[in-house]
RNA sequence: GGCCCGGUAGUUCAGUUGGUUAGAACGCUAGCCUGUCACGCUAGAGGUCGACGGUUCGAACCCGUUCCGGGUCGCCA
């Protein structure tokens, strides 16, 4: 039978506790991390958030006091009330260590079973077991310090907009589904057969209207949701510091991110961050990293050598150019011994998984030994070597293909290659890509699509190419990365009606559809419209990367796997038959469990 | 949906060419121990080898199917 509180009240979290509070009476409480029997001593550590305090038991003291310790047991949730006192033998290693709690009282609020894998900081357990037993994994130190962080975070972004006049306000979680961007998830109507309510992929077409009605500065910790395969940075659902702004351009909004990261590393990290971060195009962004979100913090940039092997007797590169595509390189310094003939195969199936057709390289041990020598003369050779300063050690991966399959494939191998030799410093680099092209073409249907939305401004310069060259028209859209994550994306918003209009016929809809779809949207715009524009930021992302952790399970408090259910309640679930019928809904399968 | 990796005691893993009773460490249980702090020492319990089917005299091991988890590509305006 557990025992109760009564007439005992905590005073200290466990690891507050110092040298300074020596003689003190408190009472803690907290988990058993351990016990320590030493027969007629007994120590308990004591866990709580705040860290870990020892707790001291002697035979001769109190009987009675000293049997119940002897049968506490690892995770046993405990209230102790004793004199806090200087430890005969310290240890260094803890903070609290130079200290522990003499017991005078003790109770025990509830024993545990043994829990099904060790509570302790460091552990080898498998993720799935971790994850269906949440609960016990998240009274782990690191997930107990993300979570924190995470809170932390949450509140200093609330206080940074609200000092800068920010309005907080909640949209719907239940909306009308949009057909454009990622997959809805659905939520039928009981009331209305047959037809769904959506959760939000973000608050987007709510926070523009809040724009209209006034509310100039709007800022929300929304929860968004979006019904796509999961990867270690995507959930399903997630958190984004939403925020819109009225009476502005992009500078300004970008002014107004910059300084929230620079208030969040410096009031959470302790860092300082040059402010403002760099700027890139989408356009550089692209040739020199082959990613629209390049990590910086290293070189390896992409380099071109088309030129010098236009006419060269290598069909591969050759033949790329001549249908127009392009045949690049990057240069890993250093490499030659970490990439093997056998580890440069592996990159080569890996290529060819992501779509390039093959891969071509020189391996310079102490002498330059290229794959495709044979087909090339010494002096395209060397001019190819001079080209890309490459020098004896280095490793040369070239890929000769369209260009946009060569920029991609060799911006993928660039990060695999630089996690391989280790050369990423550990930094935070943040950097903005502007300049977004506003179309995207799909070769599938061979129609121009929006590349951000389509309520995104483009530049003025590029309207005139609206209906002539829809490749030239860039948007007035920019996203936030910080060492190669996209962390947020941003645009200014359309607010001309006829602007809008014409936006729309470029990509093809019809007025059914606009109606359809955005109609009650276009008709606000026609009652005046302030000019605006604004942001989303990944929390989860930002604080994982804050935290150092590899994957958003590590900064989410119950997070989902990768076939989107939750392990610990199993979810999703099958639900009553009654439940179905009132909303009309039929199952024609019913999976086993 | 494609590709790659993994699943053996509570946990993390080992397990030879397919061969007798499937091992180790940690954890757990019990005993001893007055300054431990990853306490120490002694003893003990603990296994549907993810599941199903096949090959074989014999399967943790070989084959097939399937389930679960991870990574990745597609996807993510």
């Amino acid at each position: 039978m557990a025992e109760f509180m009564t007439g005992l009240k905590r005073t200290n979290y466990c690891g507050d506790l110092q040298i300074a509070d020596v003689g003190k009476e408190v009472t803690v409480c907290g988990w058993v991390q351990r016990c320590r029997d030493l027969g007629q001593l007994i120590f308990i550590d004591l866990r709580d958030r705040t860290g870990i305090v020892q707790l001291a038991f002697n035979d001769k003291t109190d009987k009675e006091i000293f049997d119940k310790a002897f049968a506490c047991r690892s995770e046993f949730v405990l209230a102790a009330k004793g004199i806090v006192c200087e430890r005969s033998a310290k240890n260094k290693d803890i903070p609290t260590g130079e200290i522990e709690v003499v017991v005078s009282d003790l109770r025990v609020l509830s024993k545990a079973q043994t829990p099904p894998f060790e509570i302790v900081d460091e552990t080898n357990t498998k993720e799935e077991l971790r994850l269906k037993y949440r609960y016990l994994d998240l009274r782990r130190r690191p997930l107990q310090n993300n979570i924190m962080l995470r809170s932390k975070v949450a509140k200093v972004t609330r206080d940074y907009f609200y000092e800068n006049g920010f309005v907080e306000i909640e949209t719907p979680m239940m909306i009308k589904s949009t057909p454009e961007g990622a997959r809805d998830y659905l939520v039928p109507s009981r009331v209305h057969r047959g037809k769904f309510y959506a959760l939000p992929q973000s608050p987007q077409i709510y926070k523009q209207l809040l724009m209209l009605s006034g509310f100039d500065r709007y800022i929300q910790l929304a929860r968004c949701f979006r019904d796509e395969d999961l990867r270690a940075d995507r959930q399903p659902e997630f958190t984004q510091i939403d925020m819109e702004l009225s009476f502005v351009d992009v500078d300004e909004i970008m002014e107004i991110n910059e300084g929230l990261f620079k208030r969040l590393f410096k009031e959470v990290q302790g860092k300082e961050l040059i402010t403002p971060f760099e700027r890139m195009t989408y356009k550089e962004a692209m040739e020199t990293y082959g990613s629209d979100k390049p990590d910086i913090r290293f070189d390896m940039k992409i380099q071109d050598i088309s030129d010098i092997v236009k006419n060269c007797g290598f069909g591969v590169f050759a033949d790329a150019i001549k249908s127009g595509g392009s045949v690049k390189a990057i240069v890993a310094k250093n490499a030659a011994s970490v990439y093997t003939r056998k580890e440069i195969d592996k990159l080569t199936e890996y290529v060819k998984g992501i779509g390039a057709k093959g891969l071509a390289y020189v391996r310079w041990v102490d002498e330059p030994n290229a794959s495709f020598k044979k087909f090339m003369t010494d002096d395209e050779l060397s001019a190819v070597y001079n080209k890309l300063k490459a020098e004896k050690g280095d490793v040369i991966f070239i890929v000769a293909d369209k260009t946009d399959t060569v920029l991609t494939t060799l911006g993928a191998l660039r990060l695999i290659v630089a996690k391989r030799l280790e050369i990423i410093p550990n930094e935070y680099k943040f950097l903005w890509i502007v300049d977004f092209p506003f179309f995207e073409y799909d070769e599938e249907s061979g129609e121009w699509l929006a590349m951000h939305h389509p309520f995104t401004m483009p530049k003025e310069e590029c309207l005139q190419y609206l209906d002539t060259d829809p490749s030239k028209v860039i948007a007035k859209a920019f996203d936030l990365t910080l060492n190669g994550i996209e962390l947020s994306s941003g645009s200014m918003r359309i607010t001309d009606y006829e602007l809008q209009q014409k936006m729309f016929r470029a990509l093809k809809l019809t007025d059914e559809e606009i109606e359809a779809k955005f109609g009650f949207l276009v008709e606000a715009y026609k009652y005046g419209a302030p000019p605006h524009g604004g942001m989303g930021i990944g929390l989860d992302r930002a604080v994982m990367l804050m935290c150092g952790a590899d994957s958003l399970r590590d900064v989410t408090a119950f997070p989902k796997v990768q076939n989107a259910s939750e392990l610990m309640s199993a979810c999703p679930a099958c639900v009553d038959k009654e439940n179905l019928d009132v909303l009309g809904i039929e199952v024609k399968e019913t999976p086993d469990s």
